[in-house]
DNA sequence: GTACGCCTTCAACCTAGTTGAAGGTTATGC
DNA sequence: GCATAACCTTCAACTAGGTTGAAGGCGTAC
């Protein structure tokens, strides 16, 4: 199987399979006469493994540690589970930050429609001036 | 006034402000004889107005914008209003992407505590083997 | 004169790949 | 037998927004 069939079927880019490759996430493959990569069935399984633990966002860090465990024959659940964790907790952080962002924008928000009125004796830079965090 | 106060006065690292000068975010401060960046005070009010412009994580490109149109004497109102409207679009996205995912992971750590009273006859990986994206 | 803390530039590193150049391979049609 | 398209190969450079480190100069105090 050629890597833009198993691109196709796994949902990547050749490109990241080949990066995957380069930063030893996955084995290399076995290779065509010709030079070609050539893949089996398991390899593309491992590529669509790869694929679901980053849709989860973990870091490839974290993915080939899991990898290489699943790949020496070992359950990763251990693993997977503080990785699962791990990226919970931050991305408890980022929501909560990023809704603190959003509340902010949406204050600016009003705050312009409202100097808007006035213009052009005022602008909307002004509203900015207050920077709570120092 | 020497880069390092001016750091520690705005908030920034030494390091980002000859980032965003190398990046023509701001203008290049005077220098003194012994080739000493020499800020003043109208620089060190641009960077801490980059600085707030940034801690609402608006992209660089944005902020050059803004920024030159200021130090050109234009109010950057406009783009200032325009930016915040993408930002906040985008954030809006990013939140619904990220309030996704943090429900996919709560429900694989619901679903590997049931399969930890199983251990060792079940893993946790198995949870993993339906990708709904595809 | 030397120790310390500041400053300088430049290059490399970070994440997770993508993009593009230059060139080799395979299949198809004529 | 050859053109053409659609694959594939490697390698380098680029993305965002900086941080880190090396190698060296400057300023002041002891």
């Amino acid at each position: 199987m050629q890597i833009g069939e198993v691109a196709r079927s796994v949902g990547l880019e050749t490109s990241a399979i080949r990066y995957y490759e380069a930063h030893d996430i996955v084995p290399q493959p076995q290779r065509t006469a010709a030079g070609y990569r050539d893949y089996h069935d398991d390899d593309v399984e491992l590529l669509r493994f790869v694929r679901r633990l980053r849709s989860l966002e973990l870091p490839l860090d974290d993915v080939r540690e899991i990898v290489s465990l699943r790949t020496d024959g070992q359950a990763p659940c251990a693993q997977v589970r503080d990785a699962i964790t791990r990226e919970a907790t931050a991305i408890d952080r980022r929501i909560e930050d990023l809704r603190r962002l959003r509340d902010e924008l949406t204050r600016l928000q009003t705050a312009a429609d409202q100097i808007r009125d006035d213009w052009p004796t005022s602008c909307v830079c002004h509203v900015l001036e207050p920077d709570p965090s120092g």
